[in-house]
RNA sequence: GGUCACGUGGCCGAGUGGUUAGGCAGUGGUCUGCAACACCAUCUACGGCGGUUCGAAUCCGUCCGUGACCUCCA
């Protein structure tokens, strides 16, 4: 196995990669909350954890990987006002609230599915694991750092920070977080500004609740990836992912419940995927500048040129690192569709090249740098970089410009599969990949030929009409010295 | 206000003490009956000002600008 290095938050460094039970490797990343589509933004920690687990696998690492649905307790605007985001969207659309639920997680698994991520190997969600979630606030009572107060209770946050240290992950000391935190709102159970739900006793018209040990109520907000991280991964785990968005507070909030509960640290690699920004600025449901999934794959939104394709999206993510911000724009998908057209143009090149004798040019280091690249805390855009000087190479070998030995060639097309498909997840276009499964291809063979007598004889008109009319059936052909090839466009 | 990032050529986006990132767009060529595709070549660069150094876009300081988190958020 090679090197492996991960940007770990929690040090804030790049630290070789040990899973704690090699082969296996646990990875818990925070998935959706349930109460509507996905957008662009969540494709973002979809993808990039959709590769690293890739990679992982790849390097021969045995993967669980945990991604969480929210389908309860995230409450809406400030306070004790607030209301559970699931509950009304149901009452807006006077569903049941699994109603809710079960329509977004199914059209999120569409979207992810589309993006071509790997399903879970396991998908927990919050409301299947109340019991569990019941049994850590007792440990975390027993341990002394929660009270109770007229049916809810709650993290106690100072004395936890006496033992061990609140906000180690997001770089805060308490004392700051106690300037800055916002003046509680009369009438607050809380003892302590900074102190956090554990269990909320819930108001009569709440409509989702279950019973415990201290009222008719529901789950705090951070509770449930602590509770299911520990079920499915262990009281200490590999890697665990989100956006930096949660790292405080939820991520902290994690730490200090697991750490509350068994006194032992949750997790060794903490990563976190930057967001994705849209002129400029954080694009997000509360600042309603979000584009939806399915609204870039039919191009359906004021702010779309077009439609862009679910490996376009795909594409467009991996070019930029996880850990940057990535800009949204038309011009910029658009260079990533025309960016993935070559990648995927020299691929097929690569699929009719003919060995040489011998190579001109060295495949091995290029090849090296790739896997180097995602070594490196899974750099992609290096890593895609490199495969363009492979196109490079490849269509220089097509045009007796370049050789590649037999040995070579077949080292290229192994890998370059491997990269492409297995480690980036990408597709090739649906239509390319059927066309040798019909008997399309031998029809265009025909055309083909009838457009080439044509020329021969240089009737352009009849060779002009076939092109101009297969253009207009979205199919392109590709006159080389070798022939003529076609694709759909 | 506190904490933390970032500022790269027309656009997106890597990287980093001395060597071409890459993609898209542009320009010139090759190919073609004309094109498209493809290929070759090529042009725009590291926010301002200081400092360290033989040498900095890369390290340090400072100023300016932008953003994120501090409240649910991927």
């Amino acid at each position: 196995m090679r090197d492996l290095y991960i940007k770990n938050t929690l040090t804030r460094k790049k630290e070789l990669f040990k899973p704690l039970n090699a082969p296996l490797v646990g990875m818990y990343v925070c998935g959706p909350t349930v109460y509507g589509d996905a957008h662009l933004g969540h494709a973002r920690p979809g993808i990039v954890f959709d590769v690293m687990r890739r990679y992982l696998s790849y390097s021969g690492y045995k993967v669980r990987f945990v991604r969480n649905i929210t389908d309860v307790g995230h409450l809406v605007g400030d306070g004790d006002q607030g209301e559970d985001k699931i509950q009304k969207k149901a009452k807006l659309e006077k569903l049941e609230p699994m109603e809710v639920v079960q329509h977004y997680t199914l059209r999120y698994h569409q979207n992810m599915d589309a993006l071509n991520c790997l399903p879970p190997s396991i998908e927990p969600c919050a409301s299947g694991h109340i019991t569990e979630q019941i049994q850590m606030i007792e440990k975390i009572l027993q341990a002394g750092y929660a009270y109770e107060v007229n049916g809810s209770v709650y993290f106690d946050v100072p004395k936890y920070n006496t033992h061990h240290h609140y906000g180690k992950l997001s770089g805060r000391k308490i004392e700051d977080l106690l300037e800055q935190t916002r003046s509680l709102e009369g009438g607050d159970e809380k003892r302590h500004p900074t102190d956090f739900a554990l269990w909320k006793k819930a108001a009569k018209e709440h409509l989702m609740h279950w019973p415990s040990p201290w009222s008719e109520g529901f789950p705090g907000w951070h509770l449930e990836c602590s509770v299911m991280s520990t079920k499915y991964l262990g009281e200490h785990f590999d890697i665990h992912g989100g956006g930096m968005d949660l790292l405080f507070p939820h991520h902290e909030c994690e730490i200090a419940q697991s750490v509350g509960a068994s006194g032992k640290e949750p997790v060794k690699y903490w990563v976190h995927n930057n967001m994705i920004t849209i002129n400029g600025q954080k694009m997000g449901k509360s600042l309603g500048n979000f584009i939806t999934l399915d609204e870039l794959f039919e191009g359906n939104h004021k702010l779309l040129e077009q439609a862009y394709s679910p490996m376009t999206i795909r594409f467009f993510i991996l070019g930029a690192h996880y850990s940057s911000t990535l800009d949204f724009s038309n011009e910029a998908l658009l260079a990533a569709q025309k960016g993935f057209e070559r990648l995927v143009n020299g691929y097929s090149v690569l699929q009719n090249l003919k060995a040489s004798e011998n190579s001109s040019v060295e495949i091995k280091p290029i090849l090296d740098k790739c896997f180097a690249a995602l070594d490196d805390d899974f750099n992609t855009p290096i890593c895609i970089a490199e495969l363009f000087g492979l196109v490079k190479i490849i269509q220089n070998a097509s045009r007796n410009n370049a050789q590649l030995s037999l040995a070579d060639l077949k080292l290229l097309k192994h890998n370059f599969d491997v990269i492409l498909f297995e480690i980036l997840g990408l597709e090739l276009p649906k239509d390319s990949k059927d066309k040798s499964a019909s008997n399309q291809d031998d029809l265009m063979q025909l055309i083909i030929e009838l457009r080439k007598n044509a020329k021969e004889n240089k009737d352009y008109a009849t060779s002009d009409l076939i092109r101009d009319k297969l253009s207009e059936l979205s199919i392109q052909l590709k006159d080389s010295r070798d022939g003529t090839t076609w694709e759909k466009t």
